[in-house]
DNA sequence: ACTCTGCCGAGAGGA
């Protein structure tokens, strides 16, 4: 995407130009040249020019792009050539050193793997390698004793920190252990030679390309200081990132003499091949270098396996050949999608990059699955994309139980997918960490800047570590993080971006504690920090990947694909006997008692269903109390339950009724994200309390509960791959989108959707998206299959004056009221002749009859009261007039009244609500959010007992829903709903709240 | 043209 608009331009180091124009010069027995027109200005007035020669005019560079350059520039030009000089395009899109060494041999892979992240899903390898890793990069910057190597090796294999791997891999902590032993005497071996005994050692070849002067270049190294270990570095100068396993103080001894140098060290566990990849990711990773240190120009591959150590120098021509590379990967992933040039101008999907003739390769690769799809559903059909010829059979294959319709879902939903992203781009990226200053950014509360270390800090847990900050000044946080928000914390210096990850644990007034995933001690005390709110982008790699399960060659798949995308009919068996084992009958007689008639219906068609239900809950209908039935019932048949929805809240919603009829159940997902009464349930206390070690015992866990809660994008847990559940329910189902909804559908037999469509839809900020229709959820989707569908109508939250609206507008009268009792509920207003008293004065007499607890609807017509809409409310559909209004409240000192979006408001419901609909007759457009009538239904269906809309008629009435409500109320003869106010009415509308 | 919640991740090896 070529949209930069707001991105900040500098030159000098951190140098960001803009491209304006692209000239292509050459031909003709001359080398071809680019020519790039560039400016660093703001106004885009004061140009360079940049020369690109000597195979760097090949960057797919197009103007309006944005590019770091890297060199010299004299009176106003830029030479990138083979001798000097760098460009990197798209900068702040930063790329990892794996990414970029695994394009060498595939973009089209590297390029995959960027979307599909899920795909590798480990191996007995990956898994050796990985706790190998840790157990060297602590036995080295501890520099520990052969015994007590041995001693950490048995503390982490058999430890907790990775029983769910192995409990995945279905491996035993054993067989690991013996994998491990093998590698010990190299590691040992290794650290005689170049830590404790330099002298002793082999000669190297170390040749640093700074050093021109030819001759002996062979040497002796030896580690002199590990630094540190997984060091974390973002480059947005190359538009690098990585993790780098050890850095460690090296000296070259030679016949010259000695140097002293900062280098990278790779650890590899696997074979010994010091491979052009290998190489290539610890020259990547000497780059990287340069954010924070002086150039180390070379690094080390470590092989575990042998102890053998290799230099890897990166010469300036590996150097260019890399960057060359990680441009091409960045265009391709910001050129994902296209705008046709012709026609109306909708994106399309754009080719990868072409697939490699490596059948060899491509045997091993972890995304042949997602290639080949793409290939099927988006290449096929373009004429410019080819394939080697012995593949396209291969594709064939691969892909023939796939039907026209399926492909045309994947490629739906991959562009949508795709544009979504895209337009979270500006706000998502961590380039707001190194393009705003953290002063400014404080300002809209997403980030807390200027702040020292405070306490020790702690170890929590293994890579758990708890850290204090506070202002250095010691002024209080101006922040809006809070509890459970992920954070970036990066030195406000140069070079100190992404120096840990973590969470927020505690907020106070002028501290703020962190959990982190590294030690931030080794720094400098006097290191001011930042900590940047972490707008994650990475739950759209969920989708994408369960878009691509869903096309996968297996029953589960075939059979979402058939119900999902061709709609077949939902089947469902004839006779309760056969699903309602006999010493089952009382427990499930008794538990819908306590039911009525539709909710039974519900929990009869749950049973019988063979494929899928959907429960339509309309407001105030007692979806939690359904829900929580159809569990109990359910698993007193004896049925497993994969319990989700979108939201964490919800499902612990659900638990916490759960939870008082006894009903066992684990729940999964970060503790500090679960209600606190449920988290004793949640894996990660249980494994604390009963302190589990083993993976018999984490099976033993697992397998101890047939019901099962996490939030819908939790389903990555290992506990999925091998468990199959019969029956899955998702609640909040009409507001997850479909590609995340199907998450939870792989894992069970059967599925239960809960939801109201005629409430919110799934969030979709792409325009574009939206209108291909991305905001309709799989509930929506499956809902034309009526046969699947119960509705409960029964609603116990609303007085019927209340109820009539919604009935009138949206429910076609379907809706009833439970029992007289709530249909005839009406505001407690304990004050309420008192106040009248007060309010005796003539010109308040309209608060008066709004106050009436007998008139539980009324609209306030602010046409003519002068009365500004940005005063009232209680929900709106308008952040901004909730913040106003929240402001108003606090100077009248009332705190207990909520206001929130209406949005939010989903679910939830209060005695009295207020709607402020904001709009004036002076507003030139329509705004979206109006015209949604699901979110008037939502607005409207709320209170229980009175419901006071404010708004400005005449304005209103130019939206449809709007209108609609309005022609109700005023057709209705049960009294006049509408209250003209009069002037200066909103101050006394604020007491009202005070009620 | 105003609505916002989920995910731990870059890299663990394989040829």
């Amino acid at each position: 995407m070529t949209d930069h608009t707001s991105a900040a331009l500098r030159s000098g180091l951190n140098n960001r130009y803009r491209v304006l124009e692209v000239h292509v010069v050459g031909g003709e027995g001359r080398d071809p040249e680019k020519h790039l027109v560039v400016s660093s200005s703001p106004s885009l007035r004061d140009t360079e020019l940049c020369v690109l020669q000597n195979s760097w005019e090949s960057v797919p560079v197009v103007p309006g792009d944005i590019i770091h350059l890297e060199g010299e520039c004299n009176s106003g030009t830029w030479i990138i050539n083979e001798q000097s000089g760098y460009l990197i395009l798209y900068p702040d899109l930063l790329l990892s050193g794996t990414t970029i060494s695994s394009s060498i041999r595939c973009m089209r892979k590297a390029v995959l793997s960027e979307r599909f992240r899920g795909s590798e899903c480990g191996s007995r390898q990956t898994l050796v390698g990985t706790i190998l890793h840790e157990i060297f990069q602590q036995s080295v910057t501890n520099n520990l004793s052969p015994e007590k190597v041995e001693e950490l090796a048995n503390t982490i294999v058999y430890g907790q920190k990775y029983l769910k791997e192995m409990y995945h891999l279905k491996l035993k902590q054993t067989e690991i252990m013996q994998e491990i032993e093998e590698y010990l005497p190299s590691f040992f071996k290794w650290t005689e030679e170049f830590v404790h005994n330099p002298a002793n050692q082999n000669k190297m070849q170390l040749k640093l390309p700074s050093e021109d002067k030819t001759g002996d270049c062979s040497s002796k190294v030896e580690i002199v200081d590990i630094l540190d270990i997984e060091e974390n570095i973002w480059s947005p100068r190359f538009g690098l990132k990585g993790k780098i396993d050890v850095t460690a103080r090296v000296k070259i001894h030679r016949q010259c003499g000695v140097q002293s140098r900062i280098m990278p060290l790779e650890l590899k566990s696997g074979k010994e091949s010091n491979s052009i990849e290998h190489r290539s990711q610890v020259i990547l990773y000497t780059l990287l270098n340069l954010e924070r240190r002086v150039d180390p120009e070379a690094g080390f591959l470590l092989y575990l396996k042998t102890g053998t150590m290799y230099p890897v120098t990166g010469t300036r021509m590996d150097r260019r050949e890399l960057i060359k590379l990680r441009n091409q990967v960045a265009f391709y992933l910001m050129h994902s999608t296209y705008k046709s040039a012709v026609g109306r101008q909708q994106s399309q999907l754009a080719a990868l990059p072409p697939a490699i003739d490596d059948s060899q390769a491509c045997k091993y690769c972890s995304q042949i699955h997602n290639c080949f799809l793409y290939s099927r559903a988006v290449e096929e059909r373009m004429a410019s994309v080819t394939f080697p010829p012995a593949m396209i059979p291969v594709i064939e294959r691969e892909t023939q139980h796939l039907k026209p319709s399926h492909l045309e879902y994947f490629s739906l939903w991959y562009l949508m997918l795709t544009l979504e992203m895209q337009s979270g781009d500006g706000k998502k990226g961590y380039k707001n960490i190194w393009m705003i200053p953290s002063l400014e950014r404080e300002k809209a509360g997403d980030c807390a800047g200027n702040m020292i270390r405070t306490d020790q800090v702690q170890e929590v847990s293994e890579g758990q570590y708890l850290h204090s900050f506070q202002r250095k000044n010691g002024a209080v946080l101006g922040a809006n993080l809070l509890v459970g928000d992920r954070v970036v914390v990066s030195g406000e210096e140069n070079g100190l971006l992404g120096l840990a990850t973590g969470y927020v644990r505690e907020i106070g007034a002028t501290k703020i504690s962190c959990l982190l995933g590294r030690n931030l001690s080794k720094l400098p005390e006097s290191t001011t920090f930042r900590l940047d709110h972490e707008e994650g982008d990475c739950g759209i790699g969920v989708p994408f990947e369960n878009l691509s399960k869903l096309m996968k060659d297996s029953p589960v798949s075939e059979k979402l694909r058939n119900l999902i995308i061709d709609f077949h009919k939902p089947r469902f068996i004839q006779h309760l006997s056969s699903v309602l084992p006999p010493e089952a009958k009382e427990a499930v007689a008794s538990i819908l008692k306590g039911l009525n008639k539709p909710q039974k219906q519900a929990m009869k068609q749950v049973l019988l269903s063979k494929d899928y239900t959907l429960i339509v809950g309309m407001p105030g209908t007692g979806k939690t109390t359904t829900i929580c039935a159809l569990v109990r019932i359910l698993s007193a048949c004896g049925f497993s339950v994969l319990l989700t929805s979108f939201t964490h809240t919800a499902v612990d919603n659900i638990l916490l009724k759960l939870a008082k009829f006894k009903v066992g159940f684990l729940r999964l997902g970060r503790a500090q994200k679960v209600h606190p009464d449920i988290r004793k349930f949640t894996e990660e206390e249980i494994c604390r309390s009963r302190s589990i070690k083993s993976v018999m015992d984490l099976e033993e866990l697992y397998n101890s509960q047939p019901v099962v809660a996490t939030a819908c994008m939790g389903i990555n847990h290992p506990i999925f791959v091998q468990k199959q559940f019969d029956f899955c329910i998702v609640d909040e189902a009409s507001q997850i989108s479909q590609p995340i909804c199907l998450g939870p559908l792989f894992c069970s037999k059967r599925f239960v959707l809960v939801g109201d469509h005629q409430q919110l839809p799934p969030l979709v900020q792409n325009s574009e998206a939206r209108d291909l229709g991305m905001s309709e959820s799989l509930f929506k989707r499956l809902e034309q299959n009526q046969n699947a569908v119960v509705q409960l109508t029964v609603q116990y939250r609303m007085n019927s004056k209340i109820m009539s609206l919604s009935n009138k507008l949206v429910y076609e009268g379907k809706l009833e009221c439970g029992s007289e009792k709530v249909s005839n509920a009406t505001a407690n207003l304990p004050n309420l002749k008192m106040l009248k008293l007060e309010l005796a004065d003539a010109s308040k007499t309209w608060l008066k009859e709004v106050l009436e607890p007998d008139k539980p609807v009324c609209f306030l017509n602010t046409e003519k009261a002068g009365c500004k809409p940005s005063d009232i409310g209680i929900i709106s559909p308008y952040r901004h007039q909730l913040k106003v209004i929240t402001d108003l409240m606090a100077r009248l000192k009332e705190s207990r009244v909520e206001v929130n979006t209406i949005d939010k408001y989903q679910g939830r419901d209060k005695s009295i609500i207020i709607v402020s609909f904001v709009r004036n007759s002076n507003d030139e457009n329509l705004g979206a959010l109006l015209k949604d009538w699901r979110r008037l239904n939502v607005a409207i269906t709320r209170a229980k007992h009175k419901l006071i809309m404010v708004g400005c008629v005449p304005s209103l009435r130019r939206y449809p829903p709007l209108e609609k409500l309005l022609c109700h109320l005023q057709a209705t003869s049960l009294t006049s709903y509408i209250f003209n106010l009069p002037a200066g009415a909103h101050e006394s509308i604020h007491k009202c709240n005070i009620l």
